[in-house]
DNA sequence: GTCTATATATTGATAGAC
DNA sequence: GTCTATCAATATATAGAC
């Protein structure tokens, strides 16, 4: 049937999702999708291929898969960025936290040696990050003139990834809502501001240390 | 000699450190280590034991291996915070980006299926945490009288860990500089306020979203 | 505690009929 | 495009002399 190729590549993602790469084998894939040998390769010369079509599949699916599923039911642009964090912490709750954020988990375990997916994962980033930077630049009469749309969508992006990692750690949603609670707290604290410029950065007490290469804001 | 185990969990280490836990052999480790088949099951009767050793050697090295490096140049608490979070930086730029944050590796290849694992792994968070936490509150006096260390810290070692992910994806230190300067200003915020109680969460404007599961701060 | 040789299972991948 | 049978390589782990 022509939907084989499909199956294959559900049965690899949801695998990928809860082993990883390479604790994942073809045989479990076969098994889980109902095909055989014969035909998985028919479609995917190799492993790798397969991962790829995968994380192909999450580049190209980010709108029905997730943003929509929030964007439905939320209209103001910030409480969408906060809305599409909560979908990852529904994800969490509901699988378990047998789970994680399916590109974080493969970007740490294959970037390093698989070009290709690294390439693959970097898109399906810029894509997040596209998405949560229309909503800052929706939002943008609200907040501070200099504020930088993508700095604040990747800053987002990394508080989301660091608080899933140490929610499947921990297996409880403490240190997700805490971290999304500081972030909640970053954006309030632009959104106070207003849309005048930014004050200047203070000035910290005057300390004895040398050679700080931290670029500051 | 006496040494053996030492070395295999060094070779060890570092081969997980590179490649991941999964994707680094046994072989690989006995040749990066010069020890033979027999040695390496005199000391670690599984694979798994010598992953458990690795995380303790983690575990028990934070000091030596980190901190100590950065406070001795450091003596500011909250430069100490973005001193190790430099150190992160440092070790991107050494090594090419051919690596993240070990632990952070491992709790995403390994929280769901190896409970020991994890347990180790959450311990080497809590060290980490500690250490920033008390940092945390020996800057408390120019922070805010409602700031809570715990979760600072635990927001601190979020950013890092999105952030080292990120920069590993890219192979770039950009999305690292951007999230931890956006860190910055956030502690360049609660310095800024001094040691008042924080000013009250703003009232956004007005939207029109019904279910909120965010906890807010 | 260390050595070499080897067992056993599983890995990703292939062959060739249909 | 699908099927079964199977390959060669590698995986983790073991045996037993020293």
């Amino acid at each position: 049937m022509a939907q084989t190729r499909e199956r294959l590549v559900e049965a690899a993602r949801d695998l990928f999702l809860l082993k990883g790469y390479h604790a994942t084998g073809i045989a479990q894939i076969l098994k889980t999708s109902g095909a055989n040998s014969g035909s998985l390769y028919h479609f995917f010369p190799t492993k790798e291929d397969l991962l790829l079509a995968v994380l192909t599949w999450y580049r190209d699916n980010i709108d029905e898969g997730l943003l929509q599923f929030v964007y439905a039911r939320i209209d103001d642009p910030i409480e969408r960025v906060f809305g599409v964090l909560d979908g990852y912490r529904q994800l969490l709750l509901i699988l378990e936290f047998e789970y994680g954020c399916p590109i974080g988990n493969l970007a740490l375990e294959l970037s390093n040696s698989h070009p290709a997916a690294r390439t693959l994962i970097r898109e399906n980033f810029e894509n997040w990050l596209a998405a949560i930077e229309a909503n800052v630049v929706a939002a943008q009469d609200r907040l501070p003139l200099d504020t930088d749309p993508r700095a604040l969508a990747l800053f987002t992006l990394t508080v989301m990834e660091g608080a899933v990692m140490l929610a499947k750690t921990y297996r409880n949603l403490d240190p997700f809502d805490s971290a999304v609670a500081q972030l909640r707290s970053h954006y309030d604290r632009l959104l106070a501001e207003g849309t005048e410029w930014s004050s200047p950065r203070p000035l910290p007490e005057p300390t004895e240390h040398q050679d700080e290469s931290i670029q500051h804001s």
